[in-house]
DNA sequence: CGTCCAATCGAGACTGTGTATCACTTGGTT
DNA sequence: AACCAAGTGATACACAGTCTCGATTGGACG
């Protein structure tokens, strides 16, 4: 069973049935490269004809948040859209245009946490840092002078 | 006109009117003393049946939200809540069980943001760090032993 | 390769958040 | 006191996300 995408493979390996729906949404995502909304993901599978009903795929996007391969991004909005990521701790850099994100580390913002909390007394679970503008692409893009 | 609480302040200052619906929303986002949802404050308001209509209390928060006088917090479940704070460029940590929050400064994020820039390619324009964790209160009240 | 059943699915009802509309009210200015 | 733009409440609406339930299916096992 080769050919298998990255997130057909995260169901897999997290114990999950690889179902018809699932591998079609799987590449509706993979295919968007970028961060995406839950309506966006269902005007995709209506546009495609693929009979997936609304119920399933947010049911597979919050599979795939829990399994580590999805992250939920607020947007400035207040929107929630979605991104593709490995499960390691990281931030995502979000473009405002085409929603293409990046990952990036730590960079720091645990020691920074830590920091925090030492100074507010406060014990600090969990934290998130999430920045928006534009991708490379998009600043060249914007910029016609 | 003495007496005006710091969000009522905030009306007026930005060129609002200073209505008894508003007045009386003011009093109650200040008496909560902490991060709260727009379903707190309508439950609040019905409580004490102050007549204020659902509509009235959205564009109040979104009113107070556009002045500065009040934030959007994304809750790690998804859900949208609202905390009071002051003009200036800042971050919060919320207390997961009670809502209550303290501001913190910049904290060299700027210069994080800067890095981030520089190495991805990105412009970056927003970011946003929310941190959440246990207050001094609710550690000790959580810790019987 | 056929059986089996727990996992999954699709349809559609439902809940909750937030917005739009519109006729009515009111703050605050003259 | 009169005026009117800003604001309000009721209500309808739009949209995100959840729940239920009967039907379907992946994949394990013989």
């Amino acid at each position: 069973m080769p050919d298998l995408t990255a997130l057909e493979t995260a169901f897999e390996t997290a114990g999950h049935r690889l179902t018809r729906p699932r591998r079609a949404l799987a590449e509706l995502i993979e295919a968007r490269d970028g961060a995406f909304s839950a309506a966006d993901l269902v005007a995709d599978a209506q546009g495609r004809r693929l009979g997936i009903g609304r119920a399933t795929i947010f049911r597979a996007i919050e599979l795939l948040e829990e399994i580590g391969a999805l992250e939920r991004i607020d947007l400035p909005t207040g929107e929630h859209a979605y991104v593709p990521c490995g499960p390691a701790h990281h931030h995502h850099v979000v473009c405002r245009r085409c929603s293409r994100s990046v990952e990036i580390g730590d960079l720091g913002l645990g020691a920074l946490a830590r920091d925090i909390a030492r100074k507010t007394g406060y014990r600090i679970d969990v934290h998130r840092l999430e920045l928006f503008g534009l991708c490379p692409d998009c600043q060249l893009a914007s910029v016609p002078a």
